[in-house]
DNA sequence: CTTAATAAGAAACCAATAGTATCTTATACG
DNA sequence: CGTATAAGATACTATTGGTTTCTTATTAAG
């Protein structure tokens, strides 16, 4: 009855697949070695030797899914605006779309119980995904400031980073951003705060 | 052997109590009937009897302990400060307090997987807290409006919770929100935006 | 081409435990 | 004091996560 074997990356990336399918519908507590195993049409032992934990499965396949949709980062965009306004909106339009490609179901594995290797492979993303983030800004504000725009040497990573983590919360609960909340953010918040320690630095 | 019985809510706040130790400590997954039962001292039938999965359990024990320590709310502050900026600090800080009661631990409560009703109860306890902390902002807007030092009617919701949603994001990944953060989200992103939208409202 | 090493997959098995049913008896209430 | 209610003990069942063993397809070496 068995007449083909796949083996290596190929059977790897049906388990991944498989994975991503499960976490995607029913979330980290329905991630079972059993149903994986099923949902490949592989075998648990297969599995089993691979993996010690469904939680490191759930990582492996997420890890996976980000080396095979690199695109989407935010620190590669051509930038197409003529504004710091255009700039800052295109980064954060951008920054939801490659948010979106993850589910928020993504986002139980990041709260559920971790040991702590599984933790610091868990922070490790974050920082990564943070470094980008930064990045992203810091060319923006080099391109105000060579419109001359505003010069903003000094805003701290805390400031670059806000608008990104409060995307991030929005799309952890599945709230909506829409246009309006987008245009809010960088016009009422981001702009003006940015203008603000701007005028700071000349004091 | 069985000299006294608990009934009633004697007996559900000790569920309650072990319902959230263990939440503490290991977090949704390991939340179990027999788990519950054993450290409640009580016999797996009475929770059995109450609940119909351990997920209704949990929102109930959180639910349970906001009502019982229904202080730390953000509409109910005193406020002592005489600028806009200490109001605002004053407010951070103690949302930042009251989130703390909650541990992170019961984040991951959110973030699992949900029947519709559950994640219509979740909706539910996030709209409550966001009334609060709306409320609690007007407030803030007001004194600062009879003090002469801006006018903002036109402040939107949206902007309005944006700063409890930042807070709440770093306390969801367990970071750290330092004196040094709140006062960066005060000065240099709150007030500047409040101003930009009085400013705009003159125009 | 043959053969040996490797790893996939099938299947049976084990152990833990979530969930249920039954029965006893403490407690509350009339 | 008697009856209804609900707690708690206990035993049982059924599911299923995890393991072991063995067969055999696949690959690579000789």
């Amino acid at each position: 009855m068995t007449q083909k074997r796949r083996r290596g990356t190929e059977l790897e990336e049906a388990i991944y697949q498989a994975t991503r399918e499960i976490l995607d519908k029913e979330g980290l507590p329905a991630l079972t070695f059993p149903k994986v195993a099923e949902m490949a049409e592989t075998s648990k032992p297969v599995i089993y030797r691979r993996w010690h934990s469904p939680f490191a499965l759930a990582i492996a396949a997420i890890q996976d899914k980000i080396k095979l949709e690199n695109n989407g980062r935010t620190d590669e965009i051509k930038f197409t605006g003529n504004s710091l306004r255009d700039d800052l909106l295109q980064v954060m339009q951008r920054f939801i779309v490659s948010m979106n490609t993850f589910g928020k179901s993504y986002m139980s594995v990041f709260f559920s119980g971790m040991s702590e290797q599984e933790n610091e492979a868990m922070q490790k993303m974050i920082m990564e995904s943070a470094r980008i983030d930064v990045s992203a800004i810091d060319r923006v504000l080099e391109r105000a400031q060579k419109r001359n725009e505003l010069s903003v040497i000094n805003v701290t990573n805390d400031l670059k980073l806000l608008p990104f983590e409060w995307l991030r919360y929005h799309l952890f609960l599945n709230k909506k951003v829409d246009n309006k909340k987008l245009t809010m953010l960088v016009d009422d918040v981001l702009i003006p705060s940015y203008q603000h320690v701007f005028q700071n630095r000349l004091k």
